[in-house]
DNA sequence: AAGTGGTCTAGACCACTGT
DNA sequence: CAGTGGTCTAGACCACTTA
């Protein structure tokens, strides 16, 4: 298997930490269970607090930790399987994992959706936040973007902003008959108002979905989801018929 | 858009400073030029150099970024499209973007995978090492895990190990029939092996693609591919007729 | 040999959470 | 309030690349 060549380099203090961690997690900490604090773990492994951040880190990155600042570090419980490629759930809103909308604004786009949009790049567009959550957890936050082509139906001053509104977008999308769709899967960075939805700081690590749908022969609208890294899997059923979105790839 | 609310909460030195490095990099760096070193970054800012890091980890986090050491911090070009949701190029080993083997051990797989697989735990399988390249630059590493009884025609002592085993491995799985397929993609942080074979250094993040292969409703085969997360952005196409694998979600 | 990014230290203070 | 993780500093040394 694995290169078994002595190593001529000598392993970092954080990595090896990591794998020590690692390993006891595994079998002396239950899910759930807060580990000692930082300084406590430091001095007990003989190395400085930052160098033990660095192990924790990658830990967090990997979903085997979550930290929260005032309380503690918490062993993670495994990731969601969380289903990203299935039309079941697009517009609906009902049920225990799906989309939740957040409010709706109208404005203009930033340059990397207006590419995608192929609208005019000063034109205003819906952009509507819907949330995920599933058991209590957010999972990730969305803006959705949609040309005001493709909601004809909606009278510009049928509400001002706000909840309402996001919902009656989604009403007059729901109209549309997708043809197609493009997703696309990219590490990102949670900005300032995605952190605060997925209850995480700003800067956490997110998986980026961004969608292209396709209706008309044209892009009927474009949505980017930011997934919090550290608690989802995402998953692209082909050939599986899970009822609800919510499931493992495993067993 | 933006919460315009006048920050009760001070934001964190390294938050600013990458954005304002960010700008910057729009507006004054041609993509694979090459930035002050850390230090000099740091005495500009008025920072320590820990901080001015943990600014550039984020960008590069983003792709935004490409640091290497002994040489220097250099704008990274914008990432790859890379298509894994198509079924042109699963076993063919031919053109620019497709996976070439490297070679083949039959060993008994991590538990995450016996799982999936559902073989016996103890069994061994065959592991089939490939990567993935594209323009020159490694894009991912992947592990095939193939029962035996997905390759019938193999007999197990046709070659020893390494690269013409790796190849047998891959024509004999060919003459199965693919019934299905399903994927997930999480963060992760490479492994050793892994992280070699993608120029990168141990614990470098990557976006971990598993899947599982159906034919004759059994699981035939599994593959848990790493790929860069710094330069890749996975595209799962749907309605795409796009010709190569290596395609952009934008135009 | 010089210059780069990567690792590590031993401190300090801040922001947040619970009681 | 005490205790937690988050930020920040000013140094030091190491591993690597290039010339």
């Amino acid at each position: 298997m694995g290169t078994t060549q002595l190593d001529t380099v000598p392993e970092p203090k954080y990595w090896h930490l990591k794998t020590v961690l690692s390993d006891a997690l595994d079998s002396e900490f239950a899910v759930g269970e807060i580990l000692p604090n930082e300084r406590e773990l430091a001095a007990r492994f003989g190395v400085a607090r930052a160098t033990l951040r660095q192990a924790l880190e990658q830990l967090e990155l990997e979903g085997r930790l979550q930290r929260r600042r005032g309380v503690g570090t918490t062993v993670a419980p495994p990731r969601v399987g969380v289903a990203v490629g299935d039309y079941t759930h697009t517009w609906t809103e009902a049920g225990d994992d799906t989309w939740s909308c957040v409010d709706s604004v109208e404005a203009v786009p930033p340059a990397a959706v207006v590419r995608l949009l192929d609208t005019d790049p000063d034109a205003p567009v819906h952009q509507v936040r819907r949330t995920r959550v599933s058991q209590g957890q957010p999972l990730a936050a969305e803006l959705l973007y949609v040309p005001a082509a493709s909601v004809p139906g909606l009278a510009a001053i049928d509400t001002p902003s706000g909840l309402a509104r996001a919902r009656a977008v989604l009403r007059e999308l729901g109209r549309l008959k997708l043809e197609g769709r493009e997703q696309s899967v990219e590490l990102g960075s949670a900005r300032a108002d995605d952190a605060k939805e997925l209850d995480r700081l700003p800067g956490a690590p997110v998986l980026v979905v961004t969608t292209r749908y396709v209706a008309e022969n044209r892009t009927a609208a474009v949505a980017v989801a930011t997934y919090r890294a550290d608690t989802c899997r995402l998953t692209f059923g082909d050939a599986n018929g899970d009822a609800n979105g919510v499931e493992l790839l495993a067993g």
